[in-house]
DNA sequence: ACAGAAAGTGACCGATCGTGCTCTTTCAGC
DNA sequence: GCTGAAAGAGCACGATCGGTCACTTTCTGT
């Protein structure tokens, strides 16, 4: 039962690599399967279906993300030096985490946005459970703290750098897409820090 | 030759639709065909193949969004008054002109950054001259005219929080995705106008 | 070491995809 | 109104997809 525990993850990971360039719906269980070194009917012994297996590999790859941006700040005091540290290792995942092909759960939101469902569902959750933990870490930046209003506002504004960097570098192309989050997300820290001296 | 052009402009904007719901590879010449009445052969007596029909759903809805966001905003004068008139035609655009489906070039922009190739070039092309105006834009905001990197940085977080629009709005279901992004971008144009005044 | 479960293989099925073919209908220019 | 081209229909093709089944190999717990 242990191996093919092994497996199961190599299979996710290669599944992931391959969502994130050619998305959830195109990315096929023949393909992952012969870049794992499986047979497609192989694959089946590990889920029981093709859908079965995009809802694992939304849990994995929310799990891989937290483990990458989360336990790397964890460590840190709660404040301005540890969303700073949340924001570059966010660049760093979406940058080179997954061999230059963008951050996979930015290829899930745009595909899953408009189809309803168990995956819609899935990766919905654990966004919004992110979107919290951030909050509150705006809300630990000031004292008092901010509102609930004022984190969602903040929260709002990093994601969408985020999201801006992700487009300028890997559609548009642009060079000095990381700098340019970086800058905007700097200013809304101090934007932040400024309001409730 | 009149009657094919209707035809071709009905069979694009469907397509678009379905692009913006299900993907630019996942939409299906079958399902366009039905949709607009036609079979799927006298499909083909429109565009010689898949990638074309693709090509040209990329440059009708390009011409679109332009339409729908330019066309309104240009009477203006530019300035605050020009800017915040396009800001608020995209986000119209980007939530109701496609029947709730969201913006099909964002999703466009996540499908084909990871593909290369012309049809990848075609999007990118069209954003960067779009980029290019907004940016101009930006810049007869001040007096003396913003510099190039002060306009592409305001360029890059109004982008941002039209990307963050759409993700809050369909996937995170926020209800209040709207008024976040304009408090942003209000935000935004008030910082680009205090530092030159 | 042995038995049973887990892991993995290969052949195959039905559905769907993009596409080419032949044929018919419809339209537009003289 | 006639004619040729444009527009469209119907069919069939090869490829690929997710999925099933019977079978073999490998591992694991006792």
């Amino acid at each position: 039962m242990r191996k093919g525990d092994a497996t199961r993850v190599r299979i996710l990971d290669e599944a992931t690599r391959q969502v994130a360039v050619r998305g959830l719906t195109a990315a096929s269980l023949g393909d992952v399967a012969e870049a794992v070194g499986l047979s497609k009917s192989g694959l089946f012994k590990h889920f029981e279906s093709k859908e079965a297996m995009q809802l694992a590999v939304i849990d994995r790859v929310q799990e891989r993300f937290s483990d990458f941006v989360w336990r790397e700040a964890e460590p840190l005091a709660p404040g301005r030096a540890r969303l700073e540290k949340i924001f570059d290792r966010w660049l760093d995942w979406s940058e080179s985490e997954w061999d230059d092909h963008g951050c996979p759960l930015m290829a899930l939101s745009v595909e899953l946005d408009d189809q309803p469902g168990p995956l819609r569902d899935a990766l919905q959750k654990g966004m919004l459970r992110w979107r919290r933990t951030l909050m509150r870490e705006f809300q630990a930046l000031t004292d008092p703290p901010l509102s609930e209003d004022q984190a969602a506002a903040a929260y709002f504004q990093m994601k969408s750098y985020l999201l801006g960097h992700s487009e300028a570098r890997r559609l548009m192309g642009l060079p000095d897409a990381r700098r340019s989050a970086q800058a905007a997300f700097h200013a809304l820290l101090d934007r932040v820090g400024q309001a409730q001296p």
